[in-house]
DNA sequence: GATTAATGTGAAATTAAATTCACAAAGACG
DNA sequence: CGTCTTTGTGAATTTAATTTCACATTAATC
């Protein structure tokens, strides 16, 4: 068989895609070097061409999603300064995120995936604790400009938001995607954004 | 090597908190029977004498923390009336139930120790949705009392107080421990009440 | 105390991946 | 075009776990 020959830098890329692809529309268990390759219409061997092992490419898949994530900050941040718009937009990005490319909420809550290597975990929480921290700071924000009641504490805030996600994610990830995702924005959002400005 | 030797029932129970104990205290990516053998001081093959297979052991696991999620509503339900103060108990129990069973959230929010079968995972998503469902009864018993504010979807709240649980889970196992569950319910819980009460 | 059923053992078989390696082919570049 | 480097292949090899099986031991029962 011949394969067409591609370079390294376009290879790692299409290993990223191809095992979140995976992840999101497969029941996989695990992440199979076999089944990147086979997708890839390459032989299992030849991925190693571009990664050490598979430890590589977990490493490379994390922080793809580390990017994702920022970069929607980075988006909602020029969209809009209202503080309270930005975390509305927030919500309803990681709803998409959630929707589009389940792989993604798949990794972040999942575990296993990441399991033994102590030093991944870290850096998982690390992803997650910086992303709060941002959150907070579009709270903080929001209170300075008086359009969030000032008497929350902002970390609160940031957490409670990331509760009106998380759920959402594991729900309609158990559920295959019967979940009502738009339903459930629907519903606490505006419980949620009362609570913030105090109606 | 000589063991005792122990009714089937006992095993059975013994190989559940085992598992739990291992899921708990150690990093495992993935639960072994070799792990569980070892921590029992049996050979693993005397596990085929209890369980038809791994999968059995799953399947048991789940079946435990079913009931151990049961359990708690029916003693919340059991120590008060007022449907506020039994959310609360919810929420400290849940919080206990994190610090001293790791094994349990780590089972509930991990995927890819369930991944492939998707049988048991419909079950695990029946039993979050019928807890989601007690959770609504106990909102919606509120209202009628009329501490909680009858404006708000019961459905809705459970969901909300779902998301003052799971991240709290999720930050605490990433940070092995570091993250304050404790503070955090301080933090959190005023301000679901007050959402709750309208003051 | 002899028989039987249940529990346990250790060694081997099975299964399922990740990984390595010697060789092939393509593309880049003189 | 000839050579060097990169990417790809298929066939082993390695590694790790689950599972099976023939045999041993214990506990219970009569």
């Amino acid at each position: 068989m011949t394969t067409e020959k591609l370079p390294t830098e376009i290879r790692k890329e299409q290993v990223v895609a191809t095992a979140l692809q995976i992840l999101s529309d497969t029941d996989a268990k695990k992440l199979k070097m076999t089944d990147i390759a086979e997708r890839m219409g390459l032989a299992p061997s030849a991925l190693y061409r571009h990664f050490k092992n598979r430890d590589a490419i977990m490493s490379a898949i994390l922080e793809h999603i580390r990017m994702r994530l920022y970069g929607n900050l980075e988006k909602v941040r020029q969209s809009t300064d209202n503080a309270v718009e930005r975390l509305h937009q927030m919500l309803s990005r990681h709803v998409g995120l959630i929707r589009r490319e389940q792989g993604i909420p798949r990794i972040i809550f999942s575990d296993e995936l990441w399991g033994q290597k102590r030093e991944r975990r870290q850096r998982l929480y690390r992803i997650v604790s910086g992303y709060l921290a941002e959150i907070e700071d579009i709270v903080k924000d929001g209170q300075n400009q008086g359009q969030i009641r000032n008497d929350l504490d902002a970390r609160v805030v940031a957490r409670l938001f990331f509760g009106l996600v998380q759920p959402a994610a594991l729900l309609w990830h158990m559920s295959e995607g019967q979940f009502d995702l738009d339903g459930h924005i629907a519903g606490v959002w505006p419980v949620f954004k009362e609570m913030l400005t105090g109606k």
